[in-house]
RNA sequence: GGGGCGGUGGCGGAACUGGCAGACGCAGGGGACUUAAAAUCCUCCGAGGUUUAUCCCUCUUGUGGGUUCGAUUCCCACCCGCCCCA
């Protein structure tokens, strides 16, 4: 009798035998084609949840597959360990941020090896490591001496919550709120450290050279936000000259006023003695707002007259300018022109306080009056008011393809008036962070030299580890008593260290970098390493990180080769990305919601191998869904079937007769084409739904006695194969059993017999008006005069066509005929 | 307002290039085994109609139209959900 399939033994068993041996060690091997397979790292948060075995264990699965195409397979693993969380629980509990992320890692490193991943440990890096951080450090460094890396005084986002500036990028939504914690976030004025992200822009929007999901390309885009238009020079009355952007040039003979955010330099000057009073009064209340108060869309529109006029270049109008806070001092120039008849929100505005509206587009069929308009027209027309350019056509598109645009451009730029211009929504990548647990920036601040590099020879800037949490908005390295006391490496007189820390998305950037070599010492990675394994091929992940990690990666990327450090256009060329695990209740996973689901209680339930089944089984991987906790038992079957099947030493006689051979050979190689097609493309839920279609025929063919001829050898051996990467323990364990040599994980992937997998007989679908009336079984490769005579010689049809002559007869490919009466 | 993704049985999902809609599984019904239960095995399982029953028919992929011999698939309009940008 056949052993019980008992997860629990083997798969302890088989993990560390797999260790022991380095199964799973890659290392360069010029004869074989490589494959780096890289999912992106986990934070060590204390605990690996559903939605990491979610991550990685299909991820796995597929670099298996990879493995036994015949690829050398890189897949390593490591933790993104600076942070917030660690300082956020050193305060709280106190407990030392770095005891506190040791033990995670500790603790997540033992629960990753549980899931049977082909990860090579030697790999691992961990990004709070100095060993590590030492080369964020430099490339910091590196960057620096490019003149990519600035200091600068801005008004920045701020999280009052976690006490520290944040990117961009890391401010959520229409609420402005901190990526992190939710917090919604508000302006600081601060000098801060800035990457010049936006040098890249132009090429970042390129995504030719890599294979990602639309949707992710879809966001970047978004997200850098390129606008096409002109920049104008407007004048005040004085004289002063007022640049301003805009994507709609051709209506600036309908710009009836402007507007000025309520900061911009120039208001002190314009506002009027009248006017001072109202004006001052509105500044006070607009900057205590936070910027999500003041560009909301659905709130009223409020401003104030500065009593100032400025001179329309096009038709030296004097025009009223006025500033109002839904204008941002922090976008774009801080000044706009307004054109009421065509911009919703300058309408909105102009109704609110009388101001005139001057359509200068005519749609067509219509003719709007500025007087009774209702909203702003911003679609194409004519062109009218607007003197010479009168009768233009301006389309919906954008920049220089709209005529009227174009049109009004040349003209602008030839008048020395303005020029075409490009705007992006990008910003420069804030850097600096003021907490602990991040890697130190390595400048140091001279009274006499000012803003002075650390020596790459001094580097790694090694955090102190005696320090105290005090939530005073500063970097708790300011308050250390000794630490940031330095020399000044210029001019060797007392100096102090730059107290703040880099974001920790600047360590994830180039993680896949130091896997390359995370030992390695001369330099962030060892070059031979980097020549083999770059660039990645398959990177998997969620698509949170679409504007954030991703943007940043191509990014730095980017910037390294420009020093020559790294090469290539980019630094991923597939991109993949998993749906987030809910809960039951179709919800997202919380502790307060009590819907986690716990991948180790269902490890020792179920067995890792049913587990990283049902991962794949359950739903569409990019798309992910509800945790269906009675569903996985349907996985648990289908392993423990197979286990039974393939683990017994059942007698057979081989009795089975010609067809039964043929039809599970054929079986077993459709399967195989079909099994090989879904991993190319990551669709992992049908992998499954094809072994449990073939264990399903299997089953049928034993009971046809089927077992004990050469067909059910080879189906045994194919279908182990293929279970391999997705069940690599029991896989590795009926192997065994069944004699075949160690291990099943060095075996190729299973070829397909082309000629077994092909039908003989096929069903004939016979259609009359499209509508299905016959099936007929018919020999493979029928002619379509065949075909089209049997379809007619059918009974049933014929009761159908009830003596009419069909009018048309198509035939299709020889399975499908559908008569037209 | 612009853009992206999605909408298929009670549920998760499948369907190759426009050609049998609902593979595979969960849940559910019926049965076998069992003193009983669990486990396992067999079987039914979109809705409606017809029939003793087998059969058979009609409807059905968010809604409405279109193209086509034929549409879950292509086109147009709309509704709903999620996301991004305004």
């Amino acid at each position: 009798m056949a052993a019980e399939y008992n997860p629990n033994d083997i798969e302890p068993k088989w993990q560390k035998q797999w260790e022991d041996e380095g199964l799973y060690h890659a290392d360069i091997d010029p004869a074989k084609p490589k494959h780096y397979a890289l999912t992106m790292l986990p934070y060590p948060s204390g605990d690996l949840h559903i939605g990491h075995w979610y991550a990685m264990t299909p991820s796995d699965a597929r670099a298996r597959y990879m493995r036994m195409q015949g690829y050398n397979v890189m897949f390593p693993m490591g933790f993104d360990s600076f942070g917030l969380p660690a300082e956020n629980a050193a305060i709280k509990r106190n407990i030392h941020p770095k005891e506190w992320t040791y033990g995670n890692i500790e603790r997540m490193r033992g629960q990753l090896r549980s899931m049977g991943a082909m990860y090579d440990w030697r790999r691992e890096a961990v990004s709070s490591d100095p060993k590590y951080y030492h080369w964020t450090q430099w490339f910091f460094l590196k960057l620096h001496e490019k003149g990519l890396a600035y200091r600068k005084l801005a008004a920045v986002d701020w999280c009052p919550t976690d006490n520290t500036t944040l990117a961009r990028e890391q401010v959520i939504g229409d609420e402005r709120v901190c990526e992190r914690c939710g917090t919604p976030v508000i302006k600081k004025e601060l000098e801060q450290w800035f990457f010049r992200t936006t040098d890249y822009t132009e090429e970042l929007l390129n995504f030719d050279a890599i294979d990602w999901p639309e949707r992710v390309k879809t966001l970047q885009t978004n997200w850098i936000g390129r606008s096409e238009g002109a920049n104008v020079t407007f004048k005040t009355e004085a004289g002063d000259p007022m640049e301003i952007f805009t994507t709609r040039p051709d209506t600036l003979w309908g710009a009836t006023f402007m507007v000025l955010a309520p900061e911009h330099p120039l208001v002190e000057k314009l506002t009027t003695d009248e006017q001072r009073q109202a004006v001052e009064a509105y500044i006070q209340t607009a900057t205590r707002q936070t910027d999500i108060e003041r560009e909301s869309a659905d709130k009223e529109k409020t401003g104030v007259f500065t009593g100032g006029y400025a001179i329309n270049p096009v038709n030296d109008a004097k025009i009223p300018i006025w500033i109002a806070d839904y204008v941002l001092m922090t976008y774009g120039t801080g000044a706009i022109m307004a054109v009421p008849a065509h911009d919703q929100r300058d309408f909105e505005f102009a109704r609110q306080y009388g101001l005139e509206i001057i359509p200068v587009i005519q749609p067509e069929g219509e003719n709007l009056d500025g007087k009774t308009m209702e909203e702003a027209w911003s679609h194409e027309g004519v062109m009218v008011n607007s003197a010479q350019f009168d009768g233009t056509p301006a389309t919906d598109d954008k920049g220089m393809a709209n005529p009227a645009i174009k049109a009004v451009t040349e003209w602008l730029d030839g008048k020395g008036v303005g020029e075409a211009a490009v705007t992006y929504r990008l910003h420069d990548w804030l850097i600096s962070r003021q907490r602990y647990w991040g890697s130190p920036i390595p400048m140091i601040h001279c009274e006499r030299c000012g803003v002075v590099p650390v020596p790459e020879d001094q580097l790694p800037v090694e955090l102190p580890e005696d320090i105290e949490w005090k939530p005073t908005g500063e970097s708790p390295l300011t308050f250390h008593p000794t630490w940031k006391h330095t020399t000044c490496p210029s001019c060797d007189e007392p100096a102090v260290r730059d107290t703040d820390t880099m974001d920790t998305f600047m360590c994830s950037s180039w993680y896949h970098l130091r896997y390359l070599s995370p030992d390695y010492d001369k330099g962030p990675f060892d070059e031979d390493e980097y020549n083999y394994w770059m660039p990645v091929d398959v990177y998997t992940g969620g698509i949170e990180h679409a504007t954030m990690h991703l943007l940043y990666t191509r990014f730095f990327h980017k910037a390294l080769r420009d020093m020559g450090v790294a090469e290539g256009p980019e630094p991923m060329t597939k991109l993949r990305n998993q749906g987030i695990v809910l809960g039951e209740d179709s919800e997202k996973m919380s502790k307060s919601r009590g819907n986690v689901v716990a991948p180790d209680e269902l490890v020792s339930k179920y067995g890792a191998d049913t587990v990283r089944a049902y991962l794949m089984f359950f739903s569409r991987w990019d798309q992910g869904g509800p945790w269906n906790s009675q569903g996985i038992g349907g996985s648990s079957r289908w392993l423990r079937r197979a286990w039974t099947l393939f683990s017994e030493k059942a007698d057979g006689d081989g009795s089975a007769d010609e067809e039964t051979i043929k039809s599970l050979r054929r079986k077993v190689h459709q399967t195989v084409e079909s099994i090989t097609t879904d991993f190319e493309k990551f669709e992992f839920n049908t992998i499954i739904s094809s072994l449990m279609e073939l264990l399903n025929e299997m089953y049928t063919a034993r009971d046809k006695g089927a077992v004990g001829t050469e067909a059910w050898d080879e189906a045994v051996d194919i279908y182990l194969r293929m279970m391999a990467p997705v069940t690599p323990h029991a896989a590795e364990e009926l192997w065994a059993m069944n004699g075949k040599p160690y291990s099943i994980h060095n075996q190729p992937w299973p070829e397909v017999d082309e000629a077994a997998a092909v039908e003989e007989e096929i069903t004939l679908v016979v259609q009359i008006n499209g509508k299905l009336r016959d099936r007929i079984t018919v020999p493979v490769g029928i002619s379509e005069e065949d075909a089209k005579a049997k379809a007619l010689a059918s009974e049933t049809i014929q009761k159908f066509m009830d003596g009419v002559e069909p009018k048309k007869v198509i035939v299709v490919g020889g399975k499908l005929v559908n008569i037209v009466i």
